[in-house]
DNA sequence: GAGAACATGTAAGCGGTTACATGATTAT
DNA sequence: ATAATCATGTAACCGCTTACATGTTCTC
């Protein structure tokens, strides 16, 4: 009943996309979804080793030259049929959002006002940012589209994701920003 | 340098609306701000213990009949000027989002496309039904924009920003279903 | 009669971040 | 030279949720 770790079936996703190591999953995870997700180092490594444990992933060692070695995990059918049963299990409950420039927003009676339009103005640059890393990130997308991968439509989905939230959220800011100077 | 804890000023900061007891905080935590910020009774009891330890509130006990007794906390000037510096400070860092939908989403190529759809659907009827209550939460506020508080016109902001963000996923969601059934 | 709302708290445990530890290679 | 990338891990700590504990009144 209790809230179920699911760093893990973050890893195995990872890993039925192509055998990885925890520093391969780290980068993935950053660049591919990042906007939603993350894992840190200190729950990778401990979870792969988990997974090896309970026979749903396997470990090979790469020697490299001048490197450390890699520890590439590949998944196991076992693995597969887990993270099957959890993609079919129905989202339960509510992802927890703690956004600060909200909570400042709405106790900003207390400040003057050009004290968040400073902040939303770097919310806004930030966010804007993010944009357009991720429509990069698209132009390289749809270029790939015709590929026989079809886990590349669901990136797209989950990459336009984003940019909806990115969108929507600068138009926020615009607004906003125009409705804070008419108190200052 | 770690993150500090900011239920602290979520506390404070609804203090700073009026006197209240943590089972009000708890409500108008929900009410007004739950769609970017949440709260446990866990946290909240303990808080103002310790606020009320630092100087920067005050409690007074309310008897009820029938009832038990609140505690109910006041924001001292120090908690104000605390606050106040915690508002003035710049936003540093991410929000970490955790959003399983699309962590599913981007693994979806081990499952039929019709399961991602179940999902999806239900993730929009759960986000019509939230928009519907900010909806009704705007309609209330609106007629109080006129009013002395201007508090009133933070809460606005926040909420819109429920609205845009209801709004961005509902289309996504629209989007998504159609490119969903294509795959299927 | 069941369940929600009112009202306050504690204890245990997990989830997750931060800091620590090590060390070579490559790029600026 | 300095920083970044590659690469794997551990330990400590904090934040937060869940479960437990108690009891009345009001609503369906």
């Amino acid at each position: 009943m209790s809230k179920r770790n699911k760093s893990k079936y973050a890893m195995l996703g990872m890993l039925s996309l192509k055998p990885m190591s925890g520093y391969d999953i780290k980068k993935n995870i950053e660049r591919g979804i990042g906007s939603f997700w993350n894992e840190s180092f200190s729950q990778i490594y401990p979870i792969l080793r988990q997974l090896t444990n309970e026979g749903l992933a396997t470990v090979s060692i790469e020697e490299q030259i001048g490197k450390p070695n890699r520890n590439v995990y590949s998944i196991t059918e076992q693995g597969r049929a887990e993270l099957k049963e959890w993609l079919d299990e129905p989202i339960i409950g509510q992802y927890p959002m703690r956004i600060e420039l909200l909570l400042k927003l709405f106790f900003a009676h207390n400040v003057s006002p050009n004290v968040m339009i400073t902040h939303v103005e770097s919310f806004q640059t930030q966010m804007a940012d993010t944009l357009m890393e991720y429509k990069e990130v698209e132009a390289s997308l749809l270029k790939k589209l015709d590929s026989k991968k079809e886990s590349i439509h669901y990136q797209y989905m989950t990459l336009k994701f984003g940019i909806y939230f990115c969108d929507a959220t600068l138009k926020w800011c615009d607004q906003v920003i125009d409705d804070l100077k008419k108190l200052a």
